[in-house]
DNA sequence: GCCAACGTTGGC
DNA sequence: GCCAACGTTGGC
């Protein structure tokens, strides 16, 4: 991340991001539905740093993993900043990590808001055949994260090829 | 359901 | 600190 884009903790400049979530589980009409929801349920320490760098107004794409086929859905916008996700203490969550201390919590959500949905998703092979897109950290071998960070000119890129 | 490619855990 | 075993992610 560009350390000159931070004023202490504060961010001037907006990051756009990338979420995955299964469509079974939380799709982005279940998001336009809610219209704002907690990112619950991230449980990898990278994952988690990225979304602690999330600032209020930065965009999210918004990825259907799982899903046939599987891409960009829409777009979601960040609430607000990360806080500790109650469901790593909730004993009967499927999120619930017994290693995490109340005085000490691991992990973090963001709310995020519904901006739109795309009337055609941005399908993974247009994410991979797209010469504009070449570097997306989505499409790297073996990239795993459920939060990661997109350039601007990428997701200006996305956008375009789901209004196309 | 399969399985490659990861990340995490825990014995040593 | 190493690394084998195990669990998870996510495309297919």
């Amino acid at each position: 991340m560009d350390r000159e884009s931070f004023t202490g903790n504060r961010r001037r400049k907006l990051v756009p991001w990338l979420v995955k979530s299964e469509p079974s589980v939380y799709s982005i009409e279940d998001l336009r539905r809610d219209q704002v929801t907690s990112w619950e349920g991230v449980r990898n320490y990278q994952a988690r740093n990225f979304m602690r760098d999330m600032q209020p107004g930065d965009k999210v794409l918004f990825y259907h993993s799982n899903a046939t086929p599987p891409g960009v859905a829409g777009i979601a916008q960040v609430r607000k900043r990360a806080y500790p996700d109650p469901t790593q203490f909730d004993s009967a969550s499927p999120y619930f990590d017994a290693g995490s201390k109340n005085d000490a919590p691991r992990w973090d959500l963001v709310e995020v808001a519904f901006e739109r949905a795309f009337e055609r998703a941005v399908t993974l092979e247009q994410l991979r055949s797209d010469a504009a897109l070449a570097g997306l950290l989505v499409t790297a071998r073996g990239s795993r994260l459920s939060v990661v960070p997109v350039s601007d000119a990428h997701f200006a890129r996305i956008v375009t090829l789901a209004e196309s």
